[in-house]
DNA sequence: GTGCCCACTCGGTATATACCAGTCAAGTGG
DNA sequence: CCACTTGACTGGTATATACCGAGTGGGCAC
């Protein structure tokens, strides 16, 4: 097996990425080869190819009818599905995106930094703050903690590269999976002016923890998108 | 195989009920017997075993660590999870719910409904509004909309059920999956007003479109959420 | 008594295989 | 020419099997 990638190599990682450049090449409701071809085309077993769909079907790429075939679904609005790749997601929809560092320094952790991160209070963390814009517009914001030990020189890192990229690269610590706890709210001044929004304007505040394997948590990202415009979408099996 | 559900009689389905009961009846961060000896005792495959899990684990009620084994999950706050079932997340909190039925009858549908439910204007669907208590304290108000065709004569079944559970029960329609679009707003005066918050009060909008088999959309769900009641909690596998 | 190593178990991944229910079009009989 | 059957597909589900790398504990050598 010749191709080698840093990080994951499992193959049905491999296949999303191909499937997701598939998808996005086509035209909405056209259909995709059936599960079978595709397996063999890639030569996966099905099983495994099925594990790559699956994953796009819940990220809203393609949808299935039983009976039918794949599909690609209808390009939806935007996806705050990974708050670790946003100039992408931007990117994505064909806008200008850019982003302005407001600091990066090193902190001690607060309590709520260290309950997140599963440190002790007062343990060094990197602190970076950032904004994204599109078009100009400022459309979020965030704070992003990495514990030093895990991650020790990050800040000559260059910053605009999505975190768990980095972490991954340059860390050798993989995310594995990103718990969001995502609520309303009207976040405080600094924000809003970062924003440039009314102190009576809702905004989608996100607790995204980055964990690794072995359960340890490598960063937290603490973002406010604009109520008016960020939609969350996801979908639940049932 | 005695054993006959109404409508999903997959197995994974089945042993999700069962390892779902089997983890909350266990203390956190206690540990869960092997997959392999779960799927022993279940009577199924390893493979069918996991997928239960993984749905499991992306639902946040159990984490697994590699080379250890399965692991209860500490329990976090709301579950906003499943717009159908909000009475029932409010029970697992162990508090008591009510629920109070603001109107039930049918409309012609907007284009926004129409577009959501695939219909045209002006078809006929059935609204039922509600709003959902907490200790008499209101928690979240919903709008929902199901075309009259799909569910003649919904208005007279026990609308305190949830929808998804009266559509499959009683209509053959088991929902598929959900998609749900989040936004961040303030809501607008009738709603604030059932929800007893003030005009500048940020809440959570859902859009919560509920899919049978051959993609037909069988309800739409518009809700609010109070912002400082409510967090969405996700966890996305990377 | 201490330290090392090996065997065993754990979750994670991948494969090959089988069957089901639904779709759909080609072929067939009236 | 229409109605019906048939069979080749589709995705969805379930099984048995195999191997990997990482953790763990027991037993053996020193």
């Amino acid at each position: 097996m010749p191709n080698k990638k840093v990080v994951k190599d499992s193959k049905h990682a491999t296949l999303l990425e191909a499937l997701a450049e598939l998808s996005v090449s086509l035209k909405p409701h056209s259909q995709l080869p059936s599960e079978r071809a595709l397996s063999e085309e890639y030569g996966v077993s099905r099983m495994t190819l099925r594990r790559a769909i699956d994953v796009l079907q819940a990220r809203g790429y393609i949808y299935s009818v039983p009976s039918k075939g794949l599909f690609v679904a209808e390009p939806r609005m935007v996806r705050t599905s990974d708050v670790t790749s946003l100039s992408e997601v931007l990117r994505h929809r064909g806008n200008n995106p850019s982003t302005k560092l407001h600091l990066a320094d090193r902190i001690h952790a607060s309590d709520e930094v260290a309950k997140a991160l599963g440190l002790r209070k007062g343990d060094w963390v990197y602190r970076i703050e950032q904004s994204f814009f599109d078009a100009d517009v400022a459309m979020a914001t965030e704070t992003a903690y990495i514990p030093i030990e895990i991650a020790p020189g990050l800040l000559e890192q260059d910053l605009g590269k999505s975190l768990s990229g980095i972490l991954s690269e340059h860390y050798e610590r993989p995310i594995l999976r990103v718990q969001y706890r995502v609520r309303s709210v009207i976040p405080e001044a600094k924000f809003r002016e970062r924003l440039q929004i009314s102190e009576v304007a809702p905004t989608l505040e996100f607790f995204a923890v980055g964990i690794t394997s072995k359960e340890r948590s490598a960063f937290l990202v603490v973002s406010y998108k604009r109520g008016d415009k960020y939609d969350l979408i996801y979908q639940l099996e049932v």
